[in-house]
DNA sequence: GCGTTCTGTTGAACGACAGTCAATAGTTCT
DNA sequence: AGAACTATTGACTGTCGTTCAACAGAACGC
C-alpha cells in the first residue's frame, strides 16, 4: 500500500528524526507501552532490528520519544514575552491551555505515560516540567516579590506540585468544560499557585533551587 | 524454603484474599508492571494457571490490586470528625500526611500506578480519588459557605485536580522536607484549595456532582 | 469403607513480543 | 570497476501472558 521502497537508506540523522516523530505522532493515539516495536517498525518500513540500532531498547525509544515530544509542547507553548509581569504569567497559562485543547489526546497521553513510567521517564517529565514552571516564574519575576513571595527551592518544588494540578484541571476542562469558562479555569489555578507559594514561609536561604 | 505444602487447597475466599494482600504488598517494593505473573505465582506457592482462574487475567489482578489499595489507605486515612469544621480539613489533611510518611514507597507505587495505566485503572483510581476529596468537603461543610465556596461539580473536579498537587507536593516533602515544616505544607496546601475554589464562579446550578 | 461428584489446582503447550547478531546491500572513495 | 564502510535486514532466542485438558482434594451417598 505504501509507496516505500525496500531498503531505502537514510542518514542515521533522517533515520533517527523518522523514528522519533513516528513515535510522538503515534504516542498520540495509543498507550505508551502499546507503542510496540513491531507496529513501530511496520509503520516506518523498516525492519525491528534497526530500532536496536539506533536507540539501545524498547525503554531508550520510549525516554526518547517523551524527550521529544515535552520539548515540543516547551517550544510551542513560548510565551510572547510582554506586558506586565502578571500579565505575563496569565498570558503563558492562555497559550498552554490553547496548546492542551489543540492537542488534548496526545497531551493526555504523553502525561500519563511520563507520570506512570520508569524513574528514567518521570525524570525526563520532571526536567521538561521544571522547565515549564521556571517559565512561569521567570514572567512572573518582579511581580511576585511585590506579592510576599520568594524564589526558593521550597517554593519552585511547590510550584511543580501545583504544575500537576494545573495539568489535571485543564485536562479535565478541556474534555468537559461544564459551565466554566477559560478565565474562570486559568484564575482558579493561578490563584491556587499564588495562595501556595504566599502560605510558604520566607527561609533564610533564598537560593533559586531547580 | 517456605513451609508451604504443595497442593494448598483454600477456598476461593481465602484464596482471592491471599493473592490480592500479596499483591498490594508486592507493589509497595516493585512498579505495577514489574507485577509478573511468574513472580506472583510463586511467592504465592500456586500456579501460574491458578491466577487466571481468580482473576481474568494480569490487568484485571492489577485493577483488582489498584482497588485494595485504594480502599486500604482510605480506611487507613479516615479522620477523627471531631472539632470545628475547618479544623477537621486540616486534621484530615494531617492524618492523610501521616499515613503518606509511613507508608510513602508503597503509596508512590500506587499512585504512580494508577496515574500512568489504562483507562479502567485510572477509574478505579479516580473514584478512589473522589472519595478522598469528598471526605473533605464533607469536613468543610457548614465552613465552607462561609468562605463563599460552593459544593458543585465544578468545585467537585476542581478539587479532584487539587489531589494531584497534594500527592505530588506530600510525596516530595516526606522524600526530602527540606526546610518547610507539616504545618507549612498542609498551610499551603490548604490555602491553594481554598483560593481555587473562591476563585470559581457562583454557579446557577448547585448540584454537587461526583 | 468405597465410589461418585464437585471444584480447586496444575503443568504443558501456544502466541506475542523484546532483544541479539551475523549476513546483506546501498553508498562512497580511490 | 573494485574496495571499504555502514545502514539495514531477517532469522533466531528467551521471557512472559494466556489457554485448557487433566489431576487431586473434599463432601456426599450408599
Amino acid at each position: 500500500m505504501a509507496p516505500t521502497a525496500k531498503r531505502a537508506r537514510l542518514t542515521p540523522e533522517e533515520r533517527r528524526e523518522q523514528l522519533l516523530s513516528l513515535g510522538v505522532r503515534l504516542l498520540g493515539s495509543r498507550q505508551l507501552d502499546e507503542l510496540s516495536i513491531d507496529l513501530l517498525a511496520e509503520e516506518a518500513g523498516i525492519s525491528r532490528g534497526l530500532l536496536y540500532h539506533y536507540f539501545g531498547g524498547k525503554h531508550d525509544f520510549h525516554v526518547a520519544v517523551v524527550e521529544r515530544a515535552a520539548r515540543e509542547i516547551f517550544e510551542a507553548t513560548a510565551p510572547s514575552g510582554e506586558g506586565e509581569p502578571l500579565d505575563q504569567m496569565l498570558g503563558a497559562m492562555r497559550v498552554y491551555v490553547a496548546y492542551v485543547r489543540a492537542n488534548h489526546t496526545g497531551y493526555a497521553s504523553l502525561v500519563r505515560a511520563a507520570r506512570g513510567g520508569s524513574d528514567e521517564l518521570r525524570g525526563v517529565y520532571e526536567r521538561a516540567r521544571g522547565d515549564l514552571t521556571d517559565r512561569i516564574f521567570a514572567a512572573g519575576r518582579g511581580g511576585l516579590a511585590e506579592l510576599g513571595i520568594q524564589d526558593t527551592s521550597a517554593s519552585r518544588r511547590m510550584a511543580k506540585a501545583w504544575a500537576s494540578m494545573a495539568e489535571d484541571a485543564v485536562l479535565d476542562w478541556v474534555a468537559d468544560p461544564e459551565g466554566v469558562s477559560e478565565d474562570d479555569l486559568i484564575g482558579a489555578l493561578t490563584g491556587a499557585l499564588w495562595a501556595a507559594l504566599s502560605a510558604l514561609p520566607p527561609t533564610a536561604d533564598p537560593g533559586a533551587g531547580r
